[in-house]
This record gives C-alpha cells, structure tokens and sequence, in this order.
RNA sequence: AGGCGCGUAGCUCAGUCUGGUUAGAGCGCCUGCUUGACACGCAGGAGGUCGGCGGUUCGAGUCCGCCCGUGCCUACCA
C-alpha cells in the first residue's frame, strides 16, 4: 500500500547499531550537566585496562549500569556515567616488556624513559580498542569527562594523597617481609598473591645440639659426603626417639632450602617436651651455625614434631618471630629467586633446585629423619604464576587500620548498602582482619613515588612537587619504585571530578549514586575506595554497592583459555548484536547466582529482539501516511474491551519493570518485558486489535491511537535493556502530539528515545473486568485449539461451537466478543445450547463450567480422546484428593486466612463438577 | 581452617525472604500448520518424588537441624 511506512524485513544491527550510537554521542545524548536543574544521578565506570580488550566481565559490568543509567536518565535525572582507563602498572608493564624480548630486547637496555614512553605509546594505540568496543555495547558513558589514570591531574591528586598520608604518619617506608616475585622482581600486595592448595612435603630434619653438631656438621663437613658416616649418623638420629631426645631436636619444614637462613629454633613456652631446651643452643646442620632454642606463644605444639625453625629473612611469621626474640636476619634467597652467597656452597642455585639439593644432602647426613605427604596452599603471583617468596624488602606501606575502621562504620550505618547485602559480611571481615598495604612496586609504568633521597644528609623528602634540593643542600635522587596501581584507582571516584579542586562536578556528583562491580575487585578496589573516598572526598564514594556475580559458561564452569571455553562478547555481539546479547545478560542476572552463558538463552533473546522489531513493522504498516502525530491515549471510558485490556496490562508492566530495577532485578525486568510483549501484546493483543485497523473498520483511529500508545511505551521500557533496536524503532513512530513528553537531545533539534520519558503507571488504566473478560476469552479460544490440535482438525476447517451451562455473565461476555472467538479459535460460528447434541461424533471439551461441543464427523478418534480424558481425570482426582485432605483438617478452618479458606472450597468444588463431568463424558465416549 | 553460595523439567535458570491456586520461563523434544508482522514464526503437547533424611506446622520447593554433592572467597600452622 502506498500510504503505508516501512521496515525492512530484518533488523540488521551491523548497520543501525553503530548509526545510532554516533548520534547520541555527537548529539551530547550522554553528556551530563551540572548546570541542570534535573536531580543528579551518578556512577563512574570501573576503568578497564587501557591495553585490554572486551571481556565477558566487562560486558556485564557494563550492561548492568547502563541499564540503570539509561533509565534514570529517561526518569528525569540528569545522568553522569563516568568512563575512563586504568594504566594497570604491572599488567601493562608485562605486556610491553614481553614485546620487547620477543624483539630480543628488554626494558633495562631500553632505559626507563625510553621504556616509559614506549608503554606510553603502546596505551594511546590500545586505548581505542577498549574505547571502541564500549561503543559496541551500547555503554553510555559521557565521553566529554573521559579520564586515565596516568593523567596530569588524576596524578596530581595521586601525589596529594601520598603526600598527606605520609604527612599523618599513614604512609611510612621500612624494611620488612614481603611477597615478592622473582619474575616479575617486584613486591606485591597481600591481595596479588592467589593462594592455591598444592601437595607438598613435610621434612622432619634433625637439628643437632651444638656441642653434638659440631662433631657432625660443621662446616668443616661440607664438600663431601662420606655415605658410612652418614648411615652410622642416621642410625643415631632415628634412635633418639623422643622428640628432644639425645640432646638436638627435630623440626618440621615445607622449605627445607630456607633452613640455610635459619636463626633459631622455636618451641612452645608450655611445651614440656623442650622446657629444658629453652635457652640452650643447636647446631643447624650444613652451615654449622649455633641457633638459640627461643620459647614463642605463636608455636603450635600440636603441629609437626613442636619446634619449628625460626628463618627471619624469609617467613612473614619468622620475621614477626625474629623481632619478637631479637634474632638476626640471615637472606640465603635473593630477589632473583637465587641463593645468596649466605648459603654457602649452594650460591647461585635456583630456590627449587637448592631445595633438593638440600634434601639430599640432609639425608646423606642422616640428618632427614622422615618425610610425609602435605597438602598446603602456596602463594603465586597473580601476574605471572611464579610462587611468590617472601623476601625482606625496603617498601612503602599504608597503614591500614585508622582508615578501614570508617569504611566498615560507613557500611555498618547504612551509608553505603551492598547489594546483595551478604556482600557486606565479606568486606567486614576482611576489613576487620586487614594488614597493611605495600604499595611500592619495583615497576617502571606508574606513578612513581613522590619521595626523594639526601646522599649527603640521608633525609627522605616528600613532595607533591619535586624539591630543589634538599635543605642541607645536598643533591636530591627521587624514588625509582612505582606505586600500586590500585592506589590510584582507590581514588578514581573523586579524582576524576577534579579533587583536589573544589569542582562543580565534584560537589554535584560526589558521592556517587552507585558503583556496579564484580566480586572479584571487593577488596582490590570497593575496599579502597571507601577507605581512600572517606578519607579524601569526605564521603562514602557511593551509596549502593551492586555485586555482580561472575560469567561462567553455558555449564557453570569458569570461563578459561586453556579450557577453551571463553565466550568472546565482541563475537557474539557480531552473530546476534548488542540488544540481543545485552539483554542476556540482563535476563540471567540473578543476585547471587553466578551466570551461566547458555546458547540457548542467547539464541532465545535474539529472536525476542526480532519479534519486537516485528511487531514495530506490523504497526507501522498499519499506519496511514496521513498520521503525522502519535495522538494522546484516548480515555479509557470509551473504549472496547481489548483495548482497555492492553492498557492495564502496559500500565502494570510499568510499574513491574520499575519496581523491578529499583530493586536491582535485571532479571525479573527482562522476564516481565519479554513475558508481556512475546506472549500478551503481540501473541493476543495484536491478533484481537487486527480486524479494528482495516481501512474500513469504524473505530480504526481509535484502535491506533491505543496501539501506537502501547508501543510507544513497549519501545521506551525495553530500550535501557535493548537501546539500538529501540531506538531504531522508536524512531519511526511518528512523534507525539504533547512535545513534553516526547524525547529531545540536548540540544532540542531531534527526538531520542535516551531521552524520552519513562512510562508511570496510570492508575485510570486499571480495568480488572477487562482482565477477566480477557482471561475467559482466552480459555475458550485455547479449548478449543487443543481440541484442533489434538485430534489433527486442519486450519482450514471452520467448526461449528456449541456452548452448554455457560452462566448469563459468561453469554453475555461470549456474545459481546463474538467475533474475536470465532476469529481465534476457526469457527464458522457458536451458539448457545440447553443439552448436548444428539450427534455421536461430537467431542466435549470443558472450560469452566462449560461444556463446548465441537461435531467432528470423520475426524474424531475416539480411542485417542478416551485415553486423553483418562489421563485428565487422574489428574484431577489426585487433586481432589489433596483438596479434600485439606478442607477435611478442621485445624485448617481454624486457622488458615478465612479468603484462603473460601478460595480452596471454591477450587474444590470446581474440581468436583469437574470430575463429575469428565466421569459423564467419558461414559458416553466409552460406554 | 573459616566465610559465602548453589543443588527445582534433558540443558540453563526463576519461584524460597513474607509457608497455602494446578511449581513457571527459555532452549531442546513430539504433533500439526507457507495463518498478509515474524518459520528467528504460529497453534498444541510430553516432560518435575523441587539433592537426601529428620523436625516445626492443619499445611513445607518455601522455615529449622543434620547429611550428601558442588562452586567461590578469605587465611602467617611451619
């Protein structure tokens, strides 16, 4: 028809999605304004690597808060949703390095400005990438206000913070035990180890007294190992039996190699075992060195053999041990993961090889008394997988205490809520048991510390900005570490508002509405923030924390590369597009549930889009050329049933997927869209309005207005979920009469769904008749399809109905929607009947309390219908069977809410005719 | 070792907080349909002892206890 508007047959996302995102970026759709008189509403995004890519994490990381920022924005809030990239020191860092060796390179020839600049330049090429694929997605972020970590001012509040915490005594430098990898030849923080459960060994290796050892051990006996001696030596070891007997004592080791670094030897002070030992000396073998027996709460008598070797240089226990006794460190491992000098003739072996050398050694010395399979969780390092060593190191600490204690009370108060709330339980107990952060890293890509260092005076100085020289005079040298990458995030929600300064974004958007987050970054980056936010910013950094659960594949196992089961979300937004994917991830996003990306869900959702765009082409073809303006929904009071019907129905969803999102519920929004729109607009609505938009019905404008008002706001409460798609459609309906409703860009000169008003319930729509009217409707257009479909009667065949025992308001419903019934269900035509027709073929269905008569001449199979109507009356005699159970308790009278009383006699009594009837028609079926 | 979760149809999941219709959805499966929006569709159907045992209750998928299975997080027992 030449008036009719158009759709092209599929909605192609490749080309309408990157269109439209261009639009509302160049048309300032996203950008917030603080100058606005709407309500803030704002969230930063959780900056993704610069150098990274697309993950699946991202992708629901993502999905999840523009949804929330595309509703509030369509709510009448003026919506800041800050992006930006993280420089992600030590990821970034090890990227670029294995360039260079695959170039046969490496940073120290580069030198660090050369390597800096080299990160630098290899960030600003990847930063596209990342930006580019948020596009994709639909995320809409205000780009005007794109920040990176590494930026001059988001610095700048990095060394303002540094500064100030070390002014407060919060930040201090020193010497202690820390994780180090030797790889990556970096210290870490506590949160970079992974620990992960491994089977190890349990070496019970005997310490000799000292005046015994001398005899055995002693330097002297190093270089060689005389077998004869060494079996006479462990013949003499295993005799000792008791624990402290013969005068040494045998301790009990995973790290046999750290023995070497060895300074005492540690007991229980209750331990009778060794109360005399206490004080006295041994020997420690291979090195020969004399080793204090040192009585120490922190000793489990029950573990091992009681005593356990004390090696300060390398055990964070030991080391607390060792401060504790006054022990001296001996290093025997170097950060290259090598033995020192300290350790004799086993310099320069690799800690893991030392280790058998080590034990053999021991054993040749009959010093190895027994060794035993042990399970223990070993720390690696989370970049690179190297185990981690603990070395003593010169680092940069926070201390940690004084600022947790205000984040937990903030959480504890209210003034920042997790969702879910069991979340909250996680964060106090690591908040309550939390250690001080090393944040120094022996990186290059960072910001570097802003300490410098006196050769002449030794005085450390601390700057925002780099000192002269120092106050003696003397030459200044900066610090050459770099801090934790995850300092300057902790800082990301206000930094990037422009603190230190005194910012109008600042005071307008902070604190943030909400942070939307996976639970894999609690503590790296919620923990902080808060801490660093109350500290700095004065405030929580958000109100609400929403937990996302973690993507798993389609069977719940941990997406991995080496499983090959990774979903790559830019792949899938190419096979089924954005909408499609996002709306996904919206529909599976239960709280608490981690979220298996199944196939089918994906496939299912894709076709959902194509129904919504299919259904956008139905009503636009309906659509006269002459209707330039969407009219208002005209009033419900003159209106038929159906229509008003829909209007309920749209009104309720309304409030569904408002109440929905309010509570985080993703899920249950996406269910109620896809349940309304799939299964009552298009699957009834669509088909009953049909008859009332041919040209030539008389209501037709009446029945447009109703369908394009229903559509509009089908398209409006869809679009934070499926933004593309929606707007595409929402585009082509004509624009609405009242402009105040009607979305504009900022700039007024064109209309947008991002912007359009969300749809309110009405509460003039509510129209419970329609609904049972509707639902009766229903009933008797499905009964009488399942008699088709069961007993194989062609479409083409037009039945005649007969209707028994329905009651007057029943008829009067079925008359008055006549031709809808006859429409749906294929009938010629139905009429209302006294008794049941005389005619063997006739096959009786049951809706309500009605009989519907349907003569089937030729068709009916009466063995199929036989075992169908037994099947039923199984059904429901068990059924009744409970029912009667239920009615027959006189407790339940007592007691039970007297509505739920009467509904369930209603039911039973329902089921009873029911039976009665299914008994009567079966007796005529099968005599 | 502690903490948190999960176990409902063949598969992936809602429903459990606030106990009470006939436990729902998508995918898959079966039957029949080129129905003038859509075969990425329409209509109909089969399929569930709600992990197990015990308890509370008139009534339990839902509340309580124990057990089994499974996943994750935290952790300085050498």
């Amino acid at each position: 028809m030449s008036d009719m508007r158009e759709l092209s047959k599929g909605f192609d996302h490749a080309t309408v999605d990157p269109k439209w995102y261009a639009f509302w970026e160049s048309s300032g759709a996203f950008r917030a304004d603080p100058a606005s008189s709407r309500p803030p509403f704002s969230m930063v995004l959780p900056p993704p690597n610069v150098t990274g890519v697309l993950h699946i994490g991202h992708a629901l990381n993502q999905t999840l808060p523009d949804i929330v920022c595309r509703w509030k924005r369509m709510t009448g809030h003026d919506v800041l949703w800050l992006p930006g990239t993280d420089h992600a020191g030590i990821a970034t860092q090890n990227v670029v390095e294995k360039h260079l060796a695959d170039e046969g390179t490496d940073r120290h020839a580069l030198g660090r400005e050369a390597f800096v600049e080299r990160v630098r330049a290899w960030s600003r090429q990847s930063h596209g990438t990342i930006t580019s694929q948020m596009r994709t997605l639909g995320s809409s972020v205000d780009w005007s206000r794109e920040r990176f970590t590494l930026d001059d001012d988001l610095s700048r509040a990095v060394r303002r913070v540094f500064v100030t915490l070390y002014r407060e005594g919060l930040i201090y430098r020193g010497k202690y035990i820390v994780n180090w990898c030797t790889r990556c030849r970096t210290a870490l923080s506590d949160l970079e180890v992974v620990h992960e459960e491994q089977a190890g060994r349990l070496y019970h290796v005997r310490y000799p007294s000292a005046t015994e050892g001398a005899a055995e051990s002693g330097p002297a006996a190093e270089g060689g190992t005389d077998t004869e001696g060494a079996d006479a030596a462990r013949r003499g070891a295993n005799a000792a039996e008791g624990a402290a007997g013969g005068g040494g004592v045998t301790v009990a080791t995973t790290r046999p190699e750290t023995m070497l670094g060895d300074t005492a030897v540690a007991v229980h002070p209750d331990d009778d075992r060794y109360r005399g030992l206490v004080g006295g000396t041994l020997r420690l073998p291979i090195i020969g060195r004399e080793l204090p027996v040192v009585a120490d709460e922190f000793v489990d008598a029950g573990f091992g053999t009681g005593a356990v070797k004390v090696t300060p240089a390398h055990d964070p226990n030991d080391f607390e041990m060792g401060r504790r006794h006054d022990l001296p460190q001996v290093v025997v491992i170097g950060e290259d993961g090598r033995m020192t000098a300290e350790a004799g003739s086993f310099a320069g072996q690799d800690r893991l090889a030392a280790r058998k050398a080590i034990v053999e050694r021991l054993e040749a010395e009959g010093l190895l008394e027994r060794v035993e399979d042990h399970r223990h969780a070993v720390g690696h390092c989370s970049r690179c997988h190297t185990v981690v060593e603990p070395l003593v190191s010169t680092q940069w600490f926070v201390r940690i205490k004084p600022l947790a204690e205000p984040a937990v009370a903030a959480v504890k108060d209210g003034r920042t809520r997790f969702v879910p709330e069991n979340w909250a339980r996680t964060y106090f107990e690591w908040m309550t048991n939390i250690h001080d952060w090393c944040i120094s890293r022996q990186l290059w890509w960072g910001h570097r510390v802003p300490a410098w260092y006196c050769d002449r005076c030794g005085s450390v100085v601390v700057e925002e900005e780099a000192p002269e020289a120092c106050g003696c005079g003397g030459p200044l040298r900066q610090d050459t570490d770099v801090l934790d990458t995850w300092f300057s995030s902790g800082l990301w929600p206000f930094s990037t508002m422009g603190w230190p300064d005194a910012t109008a974004d600042l005071a307008r958007y902070y604190p943030t509405s909400v942070m939307i987050t996976g639970l894999d970054i609690i503590f790296f980056w919620i923990a902080r923030m808060m801490m660093l936010g109350m500290k700095f910013a004065g405030d929580v950094p958000f109100k609400v924390v929403y937990i996302t659960s973690l993507v798993r594949d389609a069977h719940g196992r941990k997406m991995s590369k080496s499983k090959g089961n990774v979903v790559n979300p830019l792949q899938v937004m190419d096979e089924i597009g954005a909408d499609a994917f996002r709306f996904t991830l919206a529909a599976l996003a239960s709280p608490g549930m981690d979220i298996s990306l199944s196939e089918g869900r994906l496939r299912g959702y894709r076709q959902f889009v194509n129904k919504l765009w299919n259904v956008s082409r139905f009503v636009l073809m309906n659509l006269p050329a002459s209707l330039t303006e969407r009219p208002p929904a005209p009033p419900p009071a003159g209106l038929g049933t159906i229509h008003r019907w829909v209007l309920h129905r749209v009104s309720e969803l309304a409030a569904e997927v408002t109440r929905a999102l309010e509570g985080y519920r993703f899920d249950v929004a996406a269910d109620r869209l896809y349940h309304f729109i799939w299964h009552e607009y298009a699957d009834w609505y669509i088909e009953l309005v049909k008859p009332h938009l041919q040209e030539e019905a008389e209501d037709r404008e009446q029945a447009l207005a109703v369908l394009l008002a229903v559509h509009d706001r089908v398209l409006r409460l869809a679009h934070p979920f499926m933004p593309f798609v929606t707007e595409e459609l929402w585009q082509t309906l004509p624009a609405a009469a009242d402009a105040a409703d009607d979305g504009r860009t900022p700039d007024g000169r064109a209309r947008t769904v991002t912007r359009a008003a969300w749809p309110e319930p009405v509460a003039a729509w509510a129209d419970d008749e329609a609904v049972s009217v509707l639902t009766l409707l229903q009933e008797v257009v499905t009964g009488v399809r399942t008699v088709r479909a069961e007993l194989g009667v062609p479409p083409s065949r037009r039945l005649r109905l007969q209707i028994e025992h329905a009651d007057p308001a029943e008829r009067a419903v079925l008359d008055a929607h006549g031709e809808y019934v006859r429409r749906l269900a294929g009938l010629e035509a139905f009429e209302f009947v006294e008794a049941a027709p005389a005619d063997p073929d006739t096959v009786r269905r049951l809706v309500r309390r009605m009989r519907l008569y349907l003569p089937l001449a030729g068709i009916i199979d009466r063995a199929a219908e036989t075992v169908r109507l037994r099947r039923e009356i199984d059904k429901i005699s068990k059924q009744l069977g409970s029912l009667e159970g239920k009615l027959g308790n006189p407790k339940f009278r007592e007691r039970a809410d007297p509505e739920v009383v009467a509904e369930t006699e209603a039911r039973h009594a329902a089921a009873r005719q029911r039976r009665q009837q299914l008994d009567e028609v079966l007796a005529e079926l099968a005599p």
